[in-house]
RNA sequence: GGAUGGAUUCCCGAGUGGCCAAAGGGGACAGACUGUAAAUCUGCUGCAAAUUGCUUCGGUGGUUCGAAUCCACCUCCAUCCA
């Protein structure tokens, strides 16, 4: 199976300029592709997941990507796809995290020896002179044409300033600079950022006359059309100090049934037949589905031992399994005790299961909180020192919220 | 630069002097039912030393016994005009 099939078939591709020489160009390893990564944060999210697999796939096949990080885009925000403006970041905050995104992702990459490429195009974003670009690029740009735009289209009703409106202008700019530097033939980025891309490979055509291509992978909505990788908490984050392997691998062991297999088939490097045996998987069974996403997942991004740890524990929590050794655990200190006692909201708390008290206490009253699988009926229960040596406790919190609480 | 409308809690959105920690909806969270799913029903949703106290309605001052609500100035946004 080619890699073009291989992608077809998962469904991750969306929109594509050129389907033939598309495909011609990168089942044979001719393409030179980029993906942009805006550093708007400090970790890359579940977004960026599926593009760095996608990398990891197509360079695989023999193709050689280029990671753009945008250090200079970043400082303009990119509007498409949002109805209101982006913050101002300032400089320091945007180079912090381009280092944070360049060492997560060559992880998955592998840099070795030409083999992919990491740039910033904030090396030549940042010091353009904006006469001369405005003469040698802006020319090239229609503003009716850019108006047209479905991404603006939205926007135009809520306000638009000049700063991101330019954003195009600049991402095009990026191509054609990378087409230039590196010979980047192509660019992939998610379903939103079509007309950006477009412009791109508009661009190179004008100002060189030559041929790019651009392709777009499939954003990953769920069942409910909603971009997936979010919760109410925020993004589902790569780094495991924002979002431990446990939350990670739960993340994806809850996913509505209505979307494993979509997940299954874009997100994990298992082979489409194994995939596809489970499509006809119904009722409970998807249940196991789930859990192969989930470990999948897990190991791709955390490493295996980690994956298998998080497993271990949700099975023990959940499947009455015993091994309780993985569960996160949360520290009490000395001084959270009061004459070696400690409220069972205080518990809550400090474990962190709980954000404010009051919700520690609502959280009880409704019936949600057990220790050691005992339901607690008073938010005012104390518990002694002694009860958090050794192997601690397990407080739960609601379903699917669990801590183990030891005294250090 | 001018005219008009607007800014309320996580989001949408009511409230135009005390009865307002602020209607209603969405979301989130918890309970029941389940398969760690969906749907449904119920509860709940500012913070805390908790029958009370504190902070909140774009910002700063003011009027008043009392302000989300009235006044002044400012900031930001939208629409129309230039």
């Amino acid at each position: 199976m080619t890699i073009y099939d291989e992608l077809k078939a998962r469904g991750l591709l969306a929109q594509l300029t050129d389907e033939e020489e598309i495909k011609e160009l990168i089942n044979n390893g001719k393409a030179v592709f980029y993906i942009g990564f805006d550093p708007t944060a400090d970790s890359l999210h579940v977004g960026h997941f599926m593009a760095l697999c996608l990398m990891k796939r197509l360079q695989e096949a023999g193709n050689k990507p280029i990671a753009l990080i945008g250090g200079g885009t970043a400082m303009i925000g990119d509007p498409s796809g949002r109805t209101d403006m982006r913050s101002m970041m300032t400089t320091e905050t945007i180079d912090h995290n381009c280092a944070c995104f360049k060492e997560q992702m060559s992880r998955f990459i592998d840099f070795s020896e030409g083999k992919a490429l990491m740039v910033n195009n904030a090396d030549w974003l940042r010091d353009l002179n904006y006469i001369e670009f405005i003469r040698d690029i802006g020319s090239h740009f229609s503003v009716n044409r850019m108006l047209s735009a479905e991404c603006y289209k939205q926007r135009l009703e809520k306000g638009l300033s000049f700063l991101e409106f330019n954003y195009m202008i600049m991402q095009s700019y990026d191509f054609l600079s990378l087409y230039e530097r590196y010979g980047c033939n192509m660019q992939f980025g998610g379903d939103d950022q079509w007309s950006n891309m477009l412009g791109g490979t508009r661009l190179i055509k004008a100002k060189l006359g030559e041929d790019a291509y651009a392709m777009t992978i499939t954003l990953l909505l769920n069942s409910e059309g909603k971009k997936m990788g979010k919760t109410q908490k925020g993004a589902v984050w790569l780094d495991p100090k924002k979002t431990s392997p446990y939350e990670f691998y739960q993340y994806w062991r809850n996913v509505a049934d209505a979307d494993v297999l979509k997940c299954l088939r874009m997100l994990t490097f298992l082979p489409l037949e194994q995939i596809d045996e489970m499509d006809h998987w119904e009722g409970s069974q998807l249940n196991q589905a789930k859990e192969i996403l989930a470990f999948e997942l897990t190991k791709l991004v955390h490493g295996e031992e980690e994956a298998l740890k998080a497993q271990t524990s949700a099975k023990a929590l959940f499947a009455n399994g015993s091994d309780m050794a993985d569960v996160p655990t949360a520290e009490l200190s000395e001084d959270d005790f009061r004459d070696d006692k400690i409220d069972i909201v205080t518990v809550l708390v400090k474990a962190g299961l709980v954000p404010t008290r009051n919700e520690g206490r609502r959280a009880v009253e409704q019936g949600g909180v057990s220790v050691a699988e005992e339901k607690i009926a008073d938010f005012k229960q104390l518990f002694e020192k002694s009860q958090f040596t050794g192997d601690g406790l397990i407080i739960r919190r609601g379903k699917k919220s669990y801590k183990k609480v030891v005294l250090k």
